[in-house]
DNA sequence: TAAGATGGCTGTAACCTTGCAGCAGATAGC
DNA sequence: GCTATCTGCTGCAAGGTTACAGCCATCTTA
C-alpha cells in the first residue's frame, strides 16, 4: 500500500502541512524537524501520489507546446500520432498540449511558432529544429527564462536544450554498413549517396557507414561520397554516371533521400536486384520499394516514440521536477526487411 | 482546457451529481435530462480527469498480480524491468502490483501463484503461461469470476484470457527466412533446428521460416527440421551429423535454443563463418556470439514492453473499464546485428 | 518589568475532480 | 394527511498544495 503524507505526519507527530514543507523544501520549518521527517519518509518509501498532486496543481495549469512540420510522410504521421497520444495522456492529468503543425517549415516559422507558444503561456516546448543560428538563439533564450526546450528527431548541438530525443545517426550508419557487408558478394564497389554535406544527420550516417564498412570488407572498394541534395533527379544522375563508370558497382547506401531516382536509374540499366540498395526512413515510397525487393533493407526510426517521449519528458520535468535520465534519448534503430514491416 | 463535470453541470443547469449519474448510467435520473446532459458532455468533449477518478477510487484499491519466471536471461530481466516500471507508474495512481517471480517455473507453480494472488485480492492477473491444460482451466475460471487474465510472452490458445502480449512467432520465422535468403550464396543447403515439436512458438517460427524461405530461394535445399529439445549437446550432435553428411551446408536457422552447441560443432569442423547462423532471443550468450560474428542475425523481442504493457492494459481495463485495442498485442520483431545491439 | 511588536514555526482549512451515499422536495396514490 | 416513489442536490472522501491563522519565544520600549 502506498504511503501518504498523512501517514508520515502521524508517524512523525506533526501535521500534513509540515510534512509537505519538509519534503518539498519550502522553508518555514525547523531544520531538525525537517530532517527527521525526511528520514521517516525515506524509511517508509514515500512516493507522492500523482493523482493528488495533479489535482492540487490544476490551479496553475501546465501547458506544453509542440512545434513540428506538417505530416507529409508516414514517418511524420507516426511522430504526430505519438504526440497526440501523449497529449491525450497528460490532458487527463489536467495539463494542456498545444501542437503547432507547420506546412512550409523553416527556421523563421519555427522561431515564430515558439514565440507564439510562449505568449500563450507554455511552460515547456518540444521542437523539431532545423540547422539555424536564430533557432539556436531562441532555444537558449527560452532556456534562460526557465522554459525547457526539447529537440526531437533532429538536434541543435551546443544549445541550451534540455535533451534530444531521436536517433543516433552515427550508429545508424554503422548498422547499414554491417548489413551491406553481409549481403554483398566479393569484390566490386559500393557507392554512398548523402543529402547535404552540412546536415548533422547525413554527415554522421555517412561517417558511421564509411568507418565500419572499411573495417569489415577490405575487398570491396568505396567510391567517394556523392551529394544529391535530397533531390531525386540528382540521385538518378549520380547513379547513372556511376553505373557507366564502374561496371562492378554492387551496392548503394543512401544516407538521406533519393531512393526513387536511384531505383529509376537501376531499372533503366536493368541492374535492379544486382546492385543492392540500403536506405533510410520508412516513407511510403521506400516501403513500397522494399516490398518489391528493389531495396534490401531500410534503417528506420521509431517515429511514435519521437513524438510521444518529448511531451512526456516535459510533463514530468514541469510536473514532478524530474530531470530527464539522459541528455540523448536515442530511439531504437529499426532494421526493416519486407517481412517485419508491420507489427 | 480540460472539461470537468462542474462545467457540464453549469452548462446543463443541473448539479454535478446529476451529471455524474447521467454519464455513468447510474439510474435515478429522468431519461430526458440524462440524454440532454450526455449530449452536452459530448459536445464539450468531456474526458474524465484521471486524477480525480483515481483519488475517488482509492477507497477500493486496485491490485494487479504478475506471475513470471525468475530472471535467468537478459531478456527476462528486461521483462521484469518493464513490469517494475509499470508497477511504479500505477502505484502512483493509488493501485498496487504484486509481482511473483518463480524460480522453478512450471504449470503447477503458476496455477498455485494465481490462486495466491486471487486470495490476496487481485483484480487482474498477467501470467507467462506454459502449455498445460490445468493452467488453461485456471485462466478460464478466473475470467468467469470477472478477474481478467492477460497472457504475455507465450499464449494459451483458445482460453478465456483478455488478450496476449508478445511476439508474432510465425512472422518472426518469416523475418529470419528473408534475412537468410539475403545472405546465403547460391546453391547449398540450409538446416532448421527447432526446440520441441509441440511448442506453439517453436512450431510457428519453423513454419514461417520454411514457408517463406521456400518461396525466396528455390536454389537452396532445405533439410528436414531437427529437434534439439532446447539442449546444447543435442544441437551439437545434430550439427556434427549434418556437417558430415552435407558438405554444402551453408546456413542454420535456430528456431529455439542450442546456439552454443551449434557454434561448438562449427568450430570443431572449422566451419565458423562459412555456415551462416541466424537465431532467436537476446540472451547474453547469443549476444556474445553475435558480437564475435559467429551468429549473423538475432531475431529479438521487445522484453521491456512485454513486461510493461500487460500491467498497463490491466490497469486501464480495471480502472477505466477500457477494453484492450486488440486481442493480440504483438511486440516489435527486432532484427539485431552486432551494430544495433545497444540503444 | 510589562505591554506590544516581530519573526519563526506549525496547524488548519479550502481547493482541485470524481464517486457515492444520504437526504430533501415534489408528486402521485390511497 | 400519510406513505411511496421519483428526481435532483448536498456533502464527504481521497492526497497534495497553499494561503492564512495561530502560537510561542524573543526583542523593543516606556
Amino acid at each position: 500500500m502506498a504511503v501518504t503524507l498523512q501517514q508520515i505526519a502521524k508517524e512523525a507527530g506533526v501535521s500534513r502541512g509540515t510534512v509537505d514543507r519538509a519534503l518539498n523544501n519550502r522553508g518555514r520549518i525547523n531544520a531538525e524537524v525537517a530532517d527527521r521527517i525526511r528520514k521517516i519518509a525515506d524509511e517508509m518509501g514515500y512516493q507522492p501520489n500523482r493523482a493528488g498532486r495533479a489535482l492540487a496543481m490544476s490551479k496553475r495549469s501546465i501547458t506544453i507546446g509542440v512545434v513540428i512540420q506538417a505530416a507529409d510522410t508516414p514517418f511524420m504521421e507516426k511522430v504526430i500520432e505519438g504526440a497526440e497520444d501523449a497529449r491525450a495522456e497528460v490532458e487527463r492529468m489536467g495539463a494542456d498540449v498545444m501542437i503547432r503543425k507547420i506546412d512550409d517549415f523553416d527556421a523563421g516559422m519555427a522561431v515564430e511558432a515558439m514565440h507564439e507558444l510562449r505568449a500563450a503561456g507554455c511552460n515547456g516546448i518540444a521542437v523539431v529544429p532545423v540547422d539555424d543560428e536564430r533557432l539556436k538563439e531562441t532555444v537558449d533564450e527560452f532556456a534562460g527564462e526557465n522554459i525547457p526546450v526539447i529537440t526531437f528527431n533532429s538536434d541543435i548541438e551546443g544549445s541550451g536544450r534540455l535533451c534530444f530525443v531521436g536517433q543516433d545517426t552515427f550508429q545508424s550508419g554503422r548498422v547499414a554498413a554491417g548489413l551491406m557487408a553481409d549481403i554483398l558478394p566479393g569484390g566490386g564497389k559500393v557507392l554512398v549517396i548523402s543529402g547535404y554535406p552540412t546536415s548533422y544527420g547525413h554527415k554522421n550516417r555517412t561517417k558511421g557507414f564509411l568507418q565500419e564498412f572499411g573495417l569489415l570488407r577490405e575487398d570491396v572498394g568505396i567510391l567517394d561520397v556523392q551529394y544529391d541534395f535530397d533531390d531525386d533527379r540528382m540521385a538518378e544522375m549520380i547513379t547513372q554516371g556511376m553505373l557507366k563508370e564502374y561496371e562492378d558497382l554492387t551496392g548503394i547506401y543512401l544516407a538521406a533521400s533519393g531512393v526513387h531516382g536511384v531505383c529509376k536509374a537501376l531499372e533503366e540499366q536493368g541492374m535492379e536486384g544486382k546492385v543492392k540498395v540500403i536506405s533510410n526512413d520508412l516513407t511510403s515510397q521506400n516501403v513500397r520499394y522494399l516490398e518489391e525487393g528493389k531495396i534490401r533493407f531500410l534503417i528506420g526510426q521509431d517515429g511514435y516514440r519521437q513524438g510521444y517521449e518529448p511531451v512526456m519528458i516535459l510533463f514530468e520535468k514541469i510536473f514532478d521536477g524530474k530531470e530527464p535520465e539522459k541528455e540523448f534519448a536515442y530511439t531504437e534503430i529499426v532494421i526493416k526487411t519486407k517481412y517485419n514491416l508491420v507489427c
